[in-house]
RNA sequence: GGGCGGUUGGCUCAGUGGUAGAGCACCUCGUUCACACCGAGGGGGUCGGGGGUUCGAAUCCCUCACCGCCCA
């Protein structure tokens, strides 16, 4: 092993092994134990983020782990072809060079995309494989690959059947810039400084007015009503009255309606039912006039009348604004803050406006999905994420899936202008409906669309479906649904889904109700636990994944959130090239638990780095000190000391931990638990105390302790692999004895042996560094520089401490660097002795010339402060009678211990006292 | 407006009823043959405020404040 640790050289070289070893890829094997995962598919658009790095070095740990452990692990991979984002990029792509989509055509734009896909899709694969996840690229999916299309095709089909999927004219939320409806939940609010402007509409019989107020005046032109509160005095004797609407030729009625809050401004609000979604609510309710005076583009559509038709719509308000106070009705303008609709993907101003969309009722497929929830079959960690998913879900709405987009999924539905007599019901049960006064029906080709609708003379649908139409099928559609596949058999449900909590409706909602429609089973053939018997039948709906782990959101020192606008985003490659990737990993699992968000700087993969770098020296050392070892077996426990029973007992209860935190996803415990033995424990006490038993001379001592460093070692190593993958291999292959196995991602994972446990010497072992760390103490506090050997002794008030301090006579010796360590039955009154009490017992100091009796006293003065302290604190419980009586009767015996303790080392201290000052 | 998370030493965070912990930073000492990305020792916190429950509260309950996230 090379003597500093050099992440690069590890890491480039492993990760083609395992590949090359196929240890990534799983085949199903009936009969045995499956655990799986399907990655959340990155956007093609991206290279990895500090997101993606903190959750696939999550996901790859818990795979990592399950593949010790011996399931037969899938890890899937895959990238999304992500919509209007790649959309996004590839139209900036092409202004760069002085193009436009239009310019080019929707043909070429779509091979632009394909060709960005190629170039940058595939980056994001070679980043995973940098920061070591161990996924199966043999099963890489693309949601735009044929057999993901397929999927998408039969869940249209099915959809589209039952009815879910329907047509209709709605306000929906207009990206302008996109030129494309955008879903409730791509939408942000933000609160901006605004205007509101209080208007008045004068009365058709001019018997005086109704003002209301607007934040958005140029929709006061697209106005069908004016509403006001049915419970509200002031104008239940107006209801049904007239109103001239001004600027426009057009009268509109006074209506009641409860939606209007009497509360607010003057009570009465008008009505723009294509350009507000509670208007157009409102507007439905009381059948009132649809006008969209605001066109796709942002511009004023003919229905504003001439004087406004085609102004922008900034334009248009400023002109409504003006002509209004010209008129005497503009009563006043105040500021207000809006809380103002912006897309998430464009950062435009959101347009509410009436279109025809393809909408997708979700009602049916909810319940089933609340229900695997509510009865625990879907399991939310960090629990709280499951109400915030069920309030979502107990509200669903009809989601919009149409999208103006040019790069996706085309609609696959097919329209005609003509008529015709023909049945309307076809042999594939595929109905062909009609919406206005066109006939549609869905279909996968042309040829099947002429077939069903009679007619070649028949077109697709323009639009695309919403990226997360394809998302919602990915755990089901990866694994070959709807083909009857041996891996959806077997691999399916996922055991875990582990994401943002960003994409908690977007995403994993869908993804339940998508899969709980699609998949079913026999229920003789599907474990309870996998799904909800479906109403009147024997077949279960199968939950795509067990559990659903949200990690925290990454964000800087400041506790900002990354992002590029504000520049301080930290670029995961950019830390695994400083750090390397098992720094990477380890210091975003050091902070992944079930937290919300995790601050990271630099410091971070700082403190991993030296961890690793930890790791490295520590096991250099010993592999060092392995020359000549004879067997890699444990030695006897009659031979073994206190030292390798207390580091075997330590390591047992490492191994527990860890299992069981990594089994309730705290990644950060299992890491603190993993750093805290190899460092404090290993490192800083065995370690140093088998240099020791190394040098004793003794050929079995010697044999013994090597084969408990290289056992330990040879466990710890195991145990930290799946976080830190690299690093753990390249020592692991330089040990003489390991377990089985060619790579240490194919070695058994550690397992608890209680066999090991020993709570006596563990006991001995605390008392013995106790003692260490008094002495050192003392040499530090006297000046005495902490290498000098001097004389030490020790007097113990108890047996149990008398055999073990004489036990480890040697060890104490060499780690507070004495000349010599003895246990004595009395204090000796020869010499220059310091002393410090230690539990059962006295620690003992020769310092010769460096006695300085008055400080001497000073320090055992302070001591004693101390220690009369705690017996206070110690005997005012013990005297509360409330405590002896009510307390657990454990916690007063160990009070009684505690002050019989402290009593005795203030015994020793006021002799110690006595004696000086004599 | 509703829901949720957070508030512990200078910084980042552990710690869910029994005498406040870690890492980093800081101070002192140390170039002992694994590691100065190290070792030994040390200083530093009335656990956001108030109230309550309890023999005992950082921990449980109520309330307020501030920071953040989500939904309306």
């Amino acid at each position: 092993m090379s003597a500093g640790y050099l992440p690069h050289d590890i890491e480039s070289r492993w990760y083609s092994v395992w590949k090359s070893m196929g240890i990534f890829h799983a085949e199903p094997q009936p009969g045995k134990l499956h655990y799986s995962i399907t990655i959340p598919p990155p956007n093609i658009t991206g290279s990895l983020h500090m997101g993606h790095a903190l959750n696939n070095s999550i996901l790859d740990t818990l795979t990592r782990w399950h593949r010790m452990r011996g399931f037969v692990t899938l890890c899937l991979p895959g990238t999304d072809h992500a919509g209007i984002a790649t959309q996004n990029v590839v139209e900036r792509d092409l202004a760069a060079e002085g193009l436009s989509r239009a310019g080019i055509g929707r043909g070429a734009f779509i091979e632009r995309c394909k060709k960005w896909r190629e170039t940058y899709g595939t980056r994001i694969y070679h980043q995973f494989e940098r920061l070591g996840c161990s996924y199966d690229w043999e099963r890489v999916r693309y949601t735009m690959d044929q057999s993901y299309v397929d999927a998408i095709m039969e869940a249209f089909g099915s959809w589209y059947q039952r009815g879910f999927i329907y047509r209709g004219t709605r306000v929906v939320n207009w990206d302008v810039k996109f030129q494309s409806a955008i879903s409730d939940i791509e939408v942000l609010t933000e609160e901006r400084q605004g205007k509101l402007y209080h208007f008045r509409y004068p009365f058709e019989d001019n018997s005086g007015f109704i003002t209301i107020a607007t934040t958005r005046p140029e929709t006061m032109l697209g106005d069908s009503a004016v509403a006001a509160n049915p419970d509200d005095v002031r104008y239940q004797a107006l209801f049904g009255k007239m109103l001239k609407l001004p600027l426009t030729s057009r009268t509109i009625p006074l209506i009641a309606d409860s939606y209007a809050k009497p509360e607010f401004g003057s009570g009465a609000v008008k009505v723009t039912p294509a350009h507000d979604l509670n208007d157009f609510e409102c507007g439905l309710r009381h059948g009132l006039a649809q006008r969209v005076v605001i066109g796709k583009d942002g511009t004023m559509t003919e229905e504003a009348g001439p004087d406004f038709a085609g102004l922008d719509r900034n334009e248009a308000r400023k002109k409504v604004v003006e002509l209004m106070d010209e008129l005497g009705l503009l009563e006043k303008i105040e500021d207000y803050t809006i809380q103002t609709p912006i897309s998430e993907r464009s950062g435009e101003v959101v347009e509410p406006l009436l279109s025809e969309q393809w909408f997708m009722n979700m009602n049916a497929l909810a319940e089933p999905a609340i229900e695997a929830v509510k009865s625990g079959l879907i399991h939310f960690i960090p629990p709280r994420y499951a109400n915030t998913y069920l309030q979502w879900m107990d509200n669903i709405r009809d989601w919009c899936i149409s999208r103006q987009l040019w790069w996706g999924h085309r609609i696959p539905i097919w329209w005609t202008d003509e008529q015709s007599d023909a049945n309307q019901v076809n042999t594939e049960g595929f109905e062909v409906r009609s919406f206005g006064s066109r006939r549609y029906v869905f279909a996968r080709t042309h040829e099947d669309a002429s077939r069903l609708l009679g007619t070649i003379n028949c077109k697709q649908d323009e639009d695309v479906l919403d990226t997360w139409f394809s998302s919602a099928l990915w755990p089901q559609a990866t694994l070959g649904w709807p083909s009857d596949t041996q891996d959806l058999a077997n691999f399916y449900p996922t055991n875990l889904l582990s994401t943002a909590q960003e994409i908690l409706y977007l995403w994993v909602s869908r993804m339940v109700m998508s899969g709980m429609d699609f998949v079913k089973r026999p229920v003789e053939l599907s474990p309870e636990s996998d799904g909800l018997v479906v109403k009147n039948s024997s077949r279960r709906k199968i939950i795509p994944f067990h559990d659903v782990y949200i990690h925290a959101t990454v964000l800087d020192a400041k506790g900002e959130r990354m992002s590029k606008s504000k520049g301080n985003g930290i670029d995961p490659i950019d830390i695994i090239e400083k750090y390397g990737a098992d720094a990477t990993r380890f210091s975003l699992l050091q902070q992944a638990g079930k937290n919300q968000d995790i601050r990271y700087s630099e410091k971070r993969p700082e403190v991993a780095a030296s961890f690793c770098n930890k790791l490295w020296n520590g096991s250099r050392f010993v592999l060092m000190n392995l020359e000549g070892m004879a067997s890699g077996e444990l030695p006897p426990k009659a031979r073994r000391t206190s030292p390798d029973n207390w580091i075997l007992d330590r390591l047992q209860f490492t191994i527990a931990s860890v299992n069981a935190t990594l089994a309730s996803y705290d990644m950060d415990d299992a890491a603190r638990a993993m750093y805290e033995f190899f460092w404090n424990d290993y490192c800083d006490w065995y370690v140093e105390i088998a240099k020791v038993k190394l040098r004793s001379g003794d050929a079995q001592v010697k044999a013994d302790t090597q084969a408990i460093l290289c056992y330990v070692l040879e466990n710890i190593l195991r145990l930290l692999h799946p976080m830190i993958p690299f690093i753990t291999e390249e020592i692991w292959q330089h040990l003489p004895y390991r377990s089985e196995g060619e790579s240490i991602s194919l070695a058994s994972y550690p397992v608890e042996d209680s066999e090991l446990l020993d709570s006596d010497e563990v006991t001995a072992m605390d008392l013995t560094i106790e003692a260490i760390r008094s002495m050192r103490n003392l040499k530090a506090e006297l000046g005495i520089p902490p290498g000098k050997r001097i004389n030490g002794a020790a007097v113990a008030s108890s047996e149990q401490l008398e055999v073990i301090l004489t036990k480890n006579q040697n060890i104490i010796a060499e780690l507070a660097r004495l000349s010599e360590f003895l246990v004595l039955p009395a204090a000796p009154v020869e010499g220059k002795w310091v002393s410090s009490a230690v539990r059962g017992g006295e620690i003992l100091l020769n310092v010769g010339e460096s006695l300085n009796v008055e400080k001497e006293l000073e320090r055992i003065a302070k001591e004693l402060a101390d220690v009369d302290k705690q017996i206070a604190r110690s005997r005012s419980m013990l005297d509360n009678p409330n405590f002896v009586e009510r307390a657990a009767p454990a916690a007063v015996e160990k009070e009684r211990l505690n002050l019989q303790q402290w009593l005795e080392k203030q015994q020793i201290l006021l002799a110690k006292q006595n004696q000086m000052q004599a």
